[in-house]
DNA sequence: CAAATAACCTAGTAAACTACTCAGGTATTG
DNA sequence: CAATACCTGAGTAGTTTACTAGGTTATTTG
C-alpha cells in the first residue's frame, strides 16, 4: 500500500461522483471543474478506475462515469490501489530469500504495516466517507453562523 | 503522512541499528553491506534521521550511529516523518478555503486518513517491532526444522 | 605523529513518478 | 451530421528516488 497524492486525486474523483450520483452518470469535465483536476490526468485515473471494475461508463452526450456498484461497497482501499501501482516495497519481487540468503529484515515489518492501513482504508467505504463530511459540513456551517451571530 | 519506499529503507537502517546496539556505534558501511543499501543513500538519510534527533553520531574508528534513545521510545512514525517531507497532499497549504472559496473536497477525509495512520505508526516502537520480528524468525525456523524432519 | 576509520558534505545523475498538454480517435445522442 | 464525452497515445517539465563520485573533518590506533 502506497499514499501519495495521486491516490488522493482518485480519491477525490470518486468522492465528487459518489455527491452527484443521483444526477445520473459524471462527466470528467465536470469533474475537473469542481475539483481543479486537469481533463487529461483524471481519463488517466479513470482508464485504471474502469479497469479495476469501480466504476463504467457511459458515452456519448450526457454520458459520464458512474459508481460500478453501490457507494457502501466501493472501500477507498480499492480506489487508492487501482491507481497506484504497488511500488514491491519489500523489492524481493515476493521472495523470501531477498537478503543474503534470508528474509530480509524489514520484510515483515512493512507487510504487517501495509495491511494493517490496507485493513484501515478497506474498511471506509465512499458512502461512508461522504456521509462523515456532511456532518462536518453542516458543524462547519453552524461554527460560522454562530460566529455572525457574536461579531454582529 | 506519507508512506513510500524512502521511509522503509529509514526504518530498515535503524532496525538494524537496533539489532546490533549492543555492540556499540554502528557504521553506516555496515548497515550498507548487511541490508543492501548504498552507503552515500544511507548518508543523507542519517543526516535528517540525526537532524530530527533520533539517532547520534561517533566520529573515528568504532565509531558510527547509535539510537539517541532507547528503542522504546522510537516511533515508526517518527522514523518515516524524519525523511519523508510531508506532501501536503492537500495541496491547500494549510489554508481552509482552497477550492473555489470553500474547504476543498477531500480536505477533512485525508487529514483523518493521515491522523488514523500516523497513530497506528506511532504506536508501533522500534522495541515492539524488533522483538515482533524475532517471534517470527523463531517460528520460521521451527517450521524449516519440521519441514527437514518430513522431507528425511 | 601518521595512517586508518568513519562521519560529514556537496554535486551530479539515470530512472521513475507526477501532473499535465496536445492531438487525435470512437461511440452516442439530438 | 454535429455536438458530446469517452478513449488512446505521445510527449513533457518538474520532482523524487537511489545512487556515484570526490571531497573534508574528527577520532582512534599503531
Amino acid at each position: 500500500m502506497k499514499l501519495s497524492t495521486k491516490g488522493r486525486y482518485a480519491v477525490t474523483a470518486m468522492f465528487d461522483i459518489a455527491l452527484h450520483h443521483h444526477e445520473g452518470p459524471v462527466s470528467l469535465s465536470d469533474i475537473s471543474e469542481r475539483q481543479g483536476i486537469s481533463l487529461s490526468y483524471l481519463e488517466q485515473l479513470f482508464a485504471r478506475l474502469r479497469g479495476q471494475g469501480l466504476v463504467k461508463s457511459t458515452r456519448g452526450p450526457g454520458g459520464g462515469y458512474s459508481l460500478a456498484m453501490d457507494s457502501e461497497r466501493i472501500a477507498i482501499a480499492d480506489v487508492i490501489d487501482a491507481v497506484d501501482e504497488n511500488v514491491d516495497a519489500t523489492r524481493c519481487g515476493g521472495t523470501t530469500d531477498c537478503q543474503n540468503h534470508r528474509r530480509c529484515l524489514t520484510h515483515g515489518l512493512w507487510e504487517d504495516l501495509s495491511d494493517q492501513i490496507r485493513g484501515y482504508l478497506s474498511g471506509i467505504s465512499l458512502a461512508q466517507a461522504v456521509s462523515e463530511m456532511h456532518v462536518r459540513q453542516v458543524s462547519d456551517r453552524q461554527d460560522h453562523q454562530l460566529h455572525h451571530v457574536e461579531t454582529v
